[in-house]
DNA sequence: CTAAAATATTGAACTTTGTTCATTTTACAA
DNA sequence: TTGTAAAATGAACAAAGTTCAATATTTTAG
């Protein structure tokens, strides 16, 4: 039975695949079930085969979204030396790629699933991500004593919140700027945060 | 012609108190223009000789709701001598108030209006709302050199992000806790921008 | 006061989207 | 080759926003 269950997983990643181009190029608002399906080579009706609703499928989006903000914020900061510097550089390169998909950060922050207990799991990630791309720098950081670490728990938190909250005022349109300008908000809000 | 106006306001007023008591009660997910109507004791079609659609109507709520979020505020804080513990307290109340009601919170932050360029300036009054309800306490801060004009920008950008960023995660499950270490916690990040 | 004109209200109907299910198609083992 | 299990599908339904032609009400002119 292991060929079935190939199979399925590969049917399933074909829907995955033209969910996530769909988010990526039109964004959350444009999607539904059945240009899904158009995409993914399929009826509407053989997605619920696989999935058990529209909400379950997205979701399964968000562990290849991670990767990518990863490898993007990899490429972007892994030259870097470990320490306060490369905080800084990694939640600028966090926030650009939400920047550049906004229907991610809707996925991330602001989706709701219907089966939030079969979701916490993936709900917890999406709140730990930036700490987790941030974990070697803080570790740097509180074995060379530049951070306590309490400083270190209130700094992060402060990160956190911060960029998640600049984030949906300027994807929402509430903080009205252009990018660059919001760039240079966001950098000056991180290095508040990091440098005291 | 002031009578139909008089009239015209009347009538679109039974829809917007409608539209906040459902808002209020069941939330903005179970909004929708027929049970706004119901409330209202018109039909779903007479709505839309009131309003543009459905995003209009909404929008029409936020001054009421920062009316009522101002008044929530200064009942829990009108008390305290101005200053930086009453920035405290002021942002406190103001996130209690959309923990209450988080369907407000959906309304201020989430919703997208269609129409943009029509919703601006309710837009923009959001995103300084908070800054507006602590206006008096900063201008003390200033006035008395307790923080340089550098310090208070940077410290109510941070609030407002923070803030913001904390009841998104809060309210929207990806930071799972009870309200009462949510309460703490928001605390917490609120000491620890206002006294450095 | 009445009839015509203007205005307001309304349900029917259309669109979009998510979902279910009975039916058809396909794959495969005997 | 054929019978059966699995997979795929379109028809159909529900909920929601929106439009519009028809109806009801109000205002106005004679």
């Amino acid at each position: 039975m292991d060929k079935k269950q190939i199979q399925e997983q590969r049917i399933k990643g074909y829907f995955i695949q033209a969910t996530k181009e769909i988010i990526k190029g039109e964004g959350i608002r444009s999607l539904n079930v059945r240009n899904i399906a158009d995409k993914a080579g399929y009826s509407y009706a053989t997605l619920y085969n696989y999935f058990k609703d529209a909400k379950d499928l997205i979701f399964e989006c968000v562990n290849d979204f991670q990767d990518e903000c990863q490898l993007h914020v990899n490429d972007n900061t892994g030259m870097l030396p470990a320490g306060p510097g490369r905080i800084k550089a990694v939640a600028l390169a966090y926030a650009s790629y939400f920047i550049e998909y906004p229907g991610i950060f809707e996925l991330f922050f602001i989706e709701k699933p219907y089966n939030v207990a079969g979701k916490q799991p993936t709900l917890d990630v999406i709140y730990g991500f930036l700490d987790k791309l941030c974990n070697d720098d803080w570790e740097y950081c509180r074995s060379n004593n530049l951070f306590t670490n309490a400083e270190i728990n209130i700094k992060s938190a402060q990160l956190r919140f911060n960029v998640t909250g600049m984030l949906l005022l300027y994807l929402n349109r509430r903080y009205i700027t252009d990018y660059k300008e919001f760039m240079n908000n966001i950098g000056e809000q991180i290095s508040a945060i990091i440098d005291r």
